[in-house]
RNA sequence: GGAGGAGUUCCCGAGUGGCCAAAGGGGGCAGACUGUAAAUCUGUUGUCGACGACUUCGGUGGUUCGAAUCCACCCUCCUCCA
């Protein structure tokens, strides 16, 4: 198992070789809920939680500890909608590529296979067989990207299942229970993901709503969590912000968000339509007013570039399905820029797609085999072109942690920031 | 040897006198994608000194103001009969 810079990451290479030394029948949650990671002592735990190990500039380096083990920040959460990666990559290979916390869907997972389902069987964690930690998006997102499937009041969002056209209701008890039968690491609050642009009155509108349906979420938090039943008694909470790009509606969202008390705290609505420098700002004035002491998830983003500048901005949690996406779809990322795979250009190129990297598909493949690949149609092409993308955002995080660690953060950036915009 | 059918741009295949550089599909080339309704979507695909010009629909010649489309001959392929 070789990581880059991953000197720092001690712990992902004994969580590897558990899950290598796993045999069928061990398919068993390997820590136990009657082992919990940390102390369940309320007072104890809000401290413990996340630990803040070093900063230069705004950018930070810490620990998120998780029911599933701890998460090294700066991190990139690898994104499994379906309880999934999309191109036939397993939990197993997650652990390969360096992945440190998976990221399921909420809206999806009700609708098929079922939340309850899932709980029955053990939880997301034993249903896809992922011992890490797992983040659940509330579904707030297809509230914004099945804009013409839904309806949205004050108690909640009406959906048109995309899978049969049934209805579908969900609000933040909704949205909250089905976290909590899912047993997700971290739920995140129900919220309206607004587009951009969008008009002011409505975004505040909607910023009002958004709260209050944060303080339903955190009620129905607390009681799911408290259920003799609970799959994960230990789940936690982080709400979101959103504002659009407005910043003062930002601005005075974020300090109601935080008056509200939570496990982090993260920023939505973002890189959805609006300019990357309007994103950037927005982040400027947001961040002043998220609590310190707690992670900071920048929801759905984003480019290698973003990821880097945020990282700068003082951001801790990223998503994003681009890498994912674009690997599908022949892009793949170095770390010298980006190349599209299928491009004639790589026909007979029997090098690696990037030299510099150690994932398992450069350390084997060549372009020209990629490409011939993808001109197939074989799935093996998605399959190793996600592996290596996801592997290059997990090694870039990796990266970052280091220089962060080794307090050379600004340098990093300097060197990266629009290299890795760049075409390779 | 006889009878019938067919040859269209990289491929398959529409088109049977002007609105045809020629539908549609495939293939090729390129682009997009940011809490995944995405193995999706978009553009492009005769040449050039390019809002125009030139060359193209098996070949040659002809009819016509005008031909991928009509006529003659030739070439090639397919089917059936000897």
């Amino acid at each position: 198992m070789q990581l880059k810079g991953s000197s720092n990451d001690a712990y992902l290479a004994f969580v590897v070789s558990g899950m290598y030394n796993q045999t069928v029948n061990e398919r068993i949650e390997i820590r136990p809920r009657s082992m919990p990671y940390f102390s369940t002592n309320k007072q104890k735990r809000s401290k413990v939680l996340f630990e803040l190990i070093s900063k230069e500039g705004r950018a930070r380096r810490g620990v998120f500890q998780c029911a599933h083990g701890p998460v090294q920040t700066p991190v990139f959460m690898n994104v499994g909608t379906q309880g999934a990666i999309k191109g036939a990559v397993s939990a197993q290979d997650l652990k390969e590529i360096g992945c440190q916390i998976e990221l399921s869907n909420t809206y999806h997972l009700h609708l098929r296979p079922g939340d309850k389902l899932i709980k029955e069987l053990g939880g997301l964690h034993q249903f896809m067989h992922w011992d890490g930690p797992i983040l659940t998006d509330s579904g707030g997102f297809q509230v914004f990207s099945l804009s013409g499937l839904r309806k949205i009041s004050e108690e909640g969002v009406t959906f048109s299942s995309h899978i049969d056209g049934r209805r579908i209701f969900m609000g933040p008890e909704e949205s909250m229970e089905i976290q909590a039968n899912l047993g997700s690491d971290i739920a995140m609050a129900f919220d309206e993901c607004v587009e951009n642009p969008a008009p002011y009155e409505y975004v505040k509108a909607s910023c009002q709503r958004t709260l209050r349906w944060l303080e339903r979420c955190k009620a129905e938090h607390s009681r799911q969590r408290s259920l003799s039943a609970a799959v994960n008694p230990q789940q936690m909470i982080f709400g979101i912000n959103q504002g659009g790009i407005f910043p003062d509606l930002r601005i005075w969202h974020m300090q109601e968000t935080a008056k509200i008390e939570c496990d982090g705290y993260a920023i939505g609505g973002l890189a959805v339509g609006e300019e990357t420098q309007v994103m950037y700002d927005i982040i400027d004035a947001v961040e002043a007013y998220m609590p310190v002491e707690k992670p900071r998830y920048l929801m759905g983003v984003g480019t290698p570039s973003n990821l880097i500048e945020c990282v700068a901005r003082g951001i801790d949690f990223f998503d994003c399905v681009l890498p994912a996406r674009n690997a599908r779809h022949g892009k793949l990322y170095t770390w010298s820029g980006f190349l599209n795979i299928k491009n004639e250009i790589h026909k007979r190129d029997p090098g690696p797609i990037d030299p510099q990297c150690d994932c398992p598909v450069c350390r084997q493949f060549s372009r020209a085999y990629l490409r011939h690949l993808f001109a197939s149609g074989e799935m093996l092409a998605m399959r190793l072109a996600v592996l290596h993308n996801l592997y290059f955002f997990n090694a870039l995080m990796s990266q970052m942690r280091k220089a962060l660690d080794e307090g050379r953060f600004e340098e990093f950036r300097a060197e990266y920031s629009q290299k890795l915009a760049g075409r390779a």
